[in-house]
DNA sequence: CATTGTGAACGGATTCACAGCC
DNA sequence: GGCTGTGAATCCGTTCACAATG
């Protein structure tokens, strides 16, 4: 059974890293791992790891291991990375444009197909050949490429307002940037990644 | 009594979203907050807040509230961010000078003293008047300046390399952007800040 | 017989409910 | 009277230990 939905946070945030894993030992032609040795790779645990599979199903053979191709598409599907992801960055400024580079080069399995500005000396370019849009075309680009997930890298001051308009155009879940709390309805997800306070939380380790 | 140092994490990485709503109050004027108006701010439930701040003592005033400004000065504290905090980036490509930029724009409380690369085409450049150093320096310039947290935007393979210079050099906590694990010893501790990983965790509620 | 899959035990974090205090 | 501070209860995620099985 895939995609239950009521898995934990904490192991929907750790799928991504099996992906990763998996997708290096493919490259290497590894064609089976037991979960110890998963265990080597991500430094969580070998049960833990098998229980976080268990959420979705059983998806390893008994005294053997894991399929990694195998285990890697399950983790696609589970995700819901199997089909084509196609994703929108709002702001256009050094952190906007950095994060979509980063994305366009660094993440397979996701698309950007276009980056939204309301700044008119930014507007009509391209970072790596994707269109940075006015905002104002959010909403058509939005729902000609069914995009369902938006990256929010505007100021504090914006980013209410781009989730709004986001959300108006049917985007269901953000990573947010933006150093504020926004206010969704019930169905939207919102992850915070906010480098300030992210950056401030590992100080507190840094005495002693 | 402040700094405890085995607070949970959770509440740790709270910390500073408290801080960060103490400032924009104290900038508003406003003397006393109540837990459930912080609650309102923050999201996070008033019965939490009382808890985690009663990790670090007792800060409020029966049947009143908190002091905006003598809240914020202890969690400052707390969080070690009282005394100024030098940080250092390695990596100065375009994740590690966005990182930089932003931090140094929109960072309070933390101050970056140097940016490490290892191409002779970005070394003794700066970014908004922070030198870009060759990674040989980072010694040097991490005992001269006391650093004791860095920011590793460096590509995945050259990471683990990063970071063990890093704690040669005395660097005790790092927030990593790049996308592998790190191996270190039990004293440092690593927050992994991984965006392909974050954003490819947030797909999975895109999907209904 | 090695390794998965899983119920049970455990531990840590959140919520509840109220006592304590200004 | 109102809000903080906190023990108790609860919830949730992790670890343990072992039964199931290819």
């Amino acid at each position: 059974m895939v995609n239950t939905k009521d898995a934990p946070r904490s192991v929907v945030k750790r799928l991504p890293v099996y992906l990763r894993i998996l997708d290096n030992l493919i490259r290497r032609d590894v064609d089976i791992i037991s979960s110890s040795e998963l265990s080597e790779e991500t430094g969580f645990t070998a049960e833990q790891i098998r229980k976080d599979l268990a959420y979705f199903g059983a998806f390893g053979t008994r005294g053997k291991g894991y399929n990694t191709s195998f285990l890697r598409d399950k983790i696609l599907s589970i995700i819901g990375l199997d089909k084509l992801t196609n994703v929108i960055v709002i702001g256009a400024g050094h952190l906007g444009i950095a994060l979509s580079r980063y994305t366009i080069t660094k993440n397979p399995y996701v698309k950007i197909v276009g980056i939204f500005d309301n700044d008119p000396k930014v507007v009509g370019g391209n970072i790596l050949g994707v269109p940075i849009y006015h905002v104002d075309e959010m909403e058509k680009v939005t729902k000609d490429n069914d995009v369902k997930a938006a990256i929010i890298a505007v100021p504090a001051e914006y980013a209410q307002a781009a989730v709004d308009d986001a959300i108006r155009s049917g985007v269901k879940v953000f990573l947010n940037f933006a150093p504020t709390k926004l206010d969704v309805p019930e169905h939207v997800f919102i992850h915070n990644a906010d480098l300030s306070i992210e950056l401030q939380s590992i100080i507190y380790y840094a005495s002693t």
